[in-house]
DNA sequence: TCAGGGTCTGACCGATCGGTCAGGCATGCT
DNA sequence: AGCATGCCTGACCGATCGGTCAGACCCTGA
């Protein structure tokens, strides 16, 4: 065997994120990325410390986005940091769905490991300024059913092309969002449905 | 020790309920419920003939109001079917809060097991309904969006008094589902349809 | 008094998990 | 040739998982 080093740590790379994006983090053994790219597990062992940081080395890009998304937010309120926030976490979910996936359902385990541990702080300002900093209960549950519905839409349509789930779920953040004080800007659309 | 039938049984029953809604039903071994009720690992074994069946019994109330919903969504298109679909998971949501909660991340492997082998299909339709029945991404996009959220929504916020959550998810879902009424000419017959 | 059934348990089982370790193999430098 | 280094592996480890089993304990009815 023997292959160039890259190739060996790309290869089990890549074979993670598929194995996880499937079975999740830890319905995915050593063992099942071993089997997918045809080595050892103790080889996936030589490459990567431990399992951990396998999944730290899969997350950093879209971890590194999340933080500049988390940067632009600062200073912002109001309406206009429910539009930064409603864009940035689109674009990032719809562009790391796969990322987004692994991810599924193991936040709060993960969230506890070092290697993660500012998410969940990201998460929350992310959350609140999607609210537009409101503590009303609406705003504040609209922001999570949104963010993380988002999430879960992203890992589920993987076939749909990216700008189009992006544009679908931006209109969807539009009209959903609990407006602050003043109107987002959205065309009124037909929303005098009496009940 | 020696309690009476009924009272072990009920106390298992609490124990995994509420140590599945913490930690997941994979993240929670029968060790762990065990030691939360204060007896052994085997009297668990004892009541419930294994860990599938104990999820089983905590998780009939919820499915048999989801099956109730599905039954009321026979027959209904258009946006009455979108509004029958958003009341009742919306309420469905909020009373089996923790339900929910347990199986959240757990979905695709839970529904491969034979006890849960409908839900998935349930789900779908109700996914389709609040969809308004239509095929159009936007549409579909903001069902699943909604469906996950709330779900996640109602598993996050467990202090929040039903009737508030209720409120502010139902108008969130009103606001934010695709009108069904949009003017594109289809022929209403031709459209998906279950098998 | 004793038999029998319901309740409960410690000890044990095979499987699987993440992780370690000594050593084999190919290559390249001196 | 001899040696060092990088890559890879089989064998193994302790821990934990869901699940089984023989037997102890207690209550009740005959």
């Amino acid at each position: 065997m023997a292959r160039a080093v890259s190739e060996t740590h790309g290869e089990i790379l890549a074979a993670a994120a598929r194995r996880f994006a499937v079975t999740g983090y830890r319905g995915t053994s050593l063992q099942d990325i071993a089997r997918e790219v045809g080595c050892s597990k103790a080889t996936v062992l030589y490459h990567f410390a431990n399992k951990e940081a396998l999944l730290a080395e899969l997350m950093a890009p879209a971890i590194g986005v999340l933080r500049d998304l988390d940067d632009q937010l600062t200073g912002r309120t109001g309406a206009a940091a429910q539009e930064v926030a409603a864009a940035g976490f689109v674009d990032l979910a719809v562009r790391f769905r796969r990322e987004i996936a692994v991810l599924r359902g193991e936040f709060p385990e993960l969230l506890c490991q070092p290697a993660f541990a500012h998410i969940q702080e990201i998460s929350d300002r992310l959350r609140d300024a999607l609210a537009g900093h409101s503590d009303r209960p609406g705003a504040r549950i609209a922001a999570l059913v949104l963010l993380a519905g988002i999430s879960e839409a992203c890992a589920e349509f993987a076939d749909i092309p990216d700008d189009e789930l992006r544009a679908a779920l931006l209109a969807l953040v539009r009209r959903a969002v609990e407006p602050v004080d003043a109107p987002l800007t959205h065309p009124p659309t037909t929303e005098d449905k009496d009940s």
